[in-house]
DNA sequence: TGTACATCAGTGAACGCGCGTTCACTGATGTAC
DNA sequence: TGTACATCAGTGAACGCGCGTTCACTGATGTAC
């Protein structure tokens, strides 16, 4: 019905956009970041399925009712919180990726950053992994849908490393689902690491996995279509 | 009370084991595994936590209190669902190990017995996959250990190989870790195909990342201590 | 600036529903003699 | 074998509870003039 935007509306009002009591789209945005808060705080605990409403309302601080002035329905709201965690992640990977590491240490600055951003983010981060197999279909398929994205973004940065710049696309991205899989494994480790020993366990093991891979890589022969390496394995029958 | 087993009674009472109509304990057990039954069949689409005890007795044609004959809350049946589940899982391994592969094609054979066991046992799969990482800590935390069973099983088995003999009992830990945590996000992807073209994209990009980890092998240069291999990273600082 | 009206985020009560758990019961199976 | 009693898997009704969703409402914020 009214197509003009809220901003624009304000501006046209003329009123101070920093004023003492903030607007009405203000406070409802404060409204949904509690709501979004409080699913995530409550998510730690539980399974997005095992979630309901009131619950959420109930830490959010508000009346079951309001929640549908925000939200369609509960699967809506966890949509939000697929993309707001993958929001997060990518932002780890960009600055990652800006942040030119060391070569002769990338894995184990890989491993640092990563530990690193399951720290700060650690809601986000526990509710992608424990929806990324859980029953909620429609949440496991997005994420699954983000992680596929990530890999193949992965794909494309290896195609620049020295050494893979001969490899197919195809296996270039086993490769990098190779890595994307035993990060999400690695992450998932960290979640439930309970001291700072367990934590460096994990960084050591997660180093050490991360070097096995790159090794193999080395001496990976790419081979157009069927590739059959030659090292352990006999050709095909 | 009575601490006589049921089969002593029933071979002091005298009557024939193999009558017409089936015993108390034969009519329970029977019950037992119809509950067991309707809950895999109902995991299936559902996560443990979204599965109620009413759902499981009408699936299992009968009444909710009857449950309470059998097990003595959900949580209980999860852990005989877990139990029962690596059973198969171990099942299958032994019979792997049993099976003497050609070691020319190792990882193709166990692929394919993977692929076979998954889609035989669907049910128990799927199940171990979603709570491996569920909201129900109880059951996480039971699936996690008999996982790190297996882990230590295999690497027992790794040190047998040639070339693996000389490593240490932490790298062999952590390179049947990398084995097993890739074998586990194939079994998931492998319950997501749909067809049988998904399917073999599924084997041959699991034969390679195996073979990608395989290879790395037969260079890693273990070390006492900290390993710090030689091919790709420099030392530490 | 002042007034009259519109918008709409959040309220509070109400609803019907499926849930887990309890209980006394029933009637077939099992045991003792 | 026959009888009297014990056991116990499964029943059916009842309970209180938290749930998702609806609805008319309120009162602060926003808009038009």
């Amino acid at each position: 019905m009214n197509s003009r935007t809220p901003s624009s509306r304000r501006e046209r009002s003329g009123r101070s956009r920093s004023r003492d009591t903030p607007s009405r789209e203000e406070r409802k945005e404060v409204t949904r970041r509690a709501i979004i808060a409080a699913a995530l705080k409550l998510l730690d605990e539980r399974s997005f399925s095992g979630l309901s409403l009131r619950e959420v309302t109930r830490e959010a601080g508000i009346v079951p009712a309001a929640f549908y002035r925000h939200f369609e329905s509960m699967e809506a709201l966890g949509l939000v919180l697929i993309d707001e965690s993958f929001r997060t992640l990518r932002e780890m990977l960009r600055s990652a990726r800006a942040g030119k590491l060391d070569p002769n240490r990338v894995i184990e600055s890989t491993v640092e950053i990563l530990v690193a951003g399951v720290a700060e983010q650690r809601e986000h981060w526990r509710f992608i992994g424990r929806e990324r197999s859980s029953g909620v279909t429609v949440l496991r398929y997005a994420i699954r849908t983000e992680i596929r994205l990530i890999t193949s973004e992965l794909a494309t940065d290896l195609a620049r490393f020295p050494g893979l710049n001969t490899w197919s696309t195809e296996d270039l991205n086993i490769l990098a689902s190779l890595f994307v899989n035993s990060m999400i494994i690695i992450a998932e480790a960290i979640e439930d690491a309970h001291d700072a020993a367990a934590l460096d366990e994990i960084k050591r093991t997660a180093v050490k996995q991360l070097r096995m891979i790159t090794i193999g890589v080395n001496d990976w022969q790419p081979h157009e279509g069927e590739g059959a390496p030659e090292v352990i394995d006999t050709p095909e029958p």
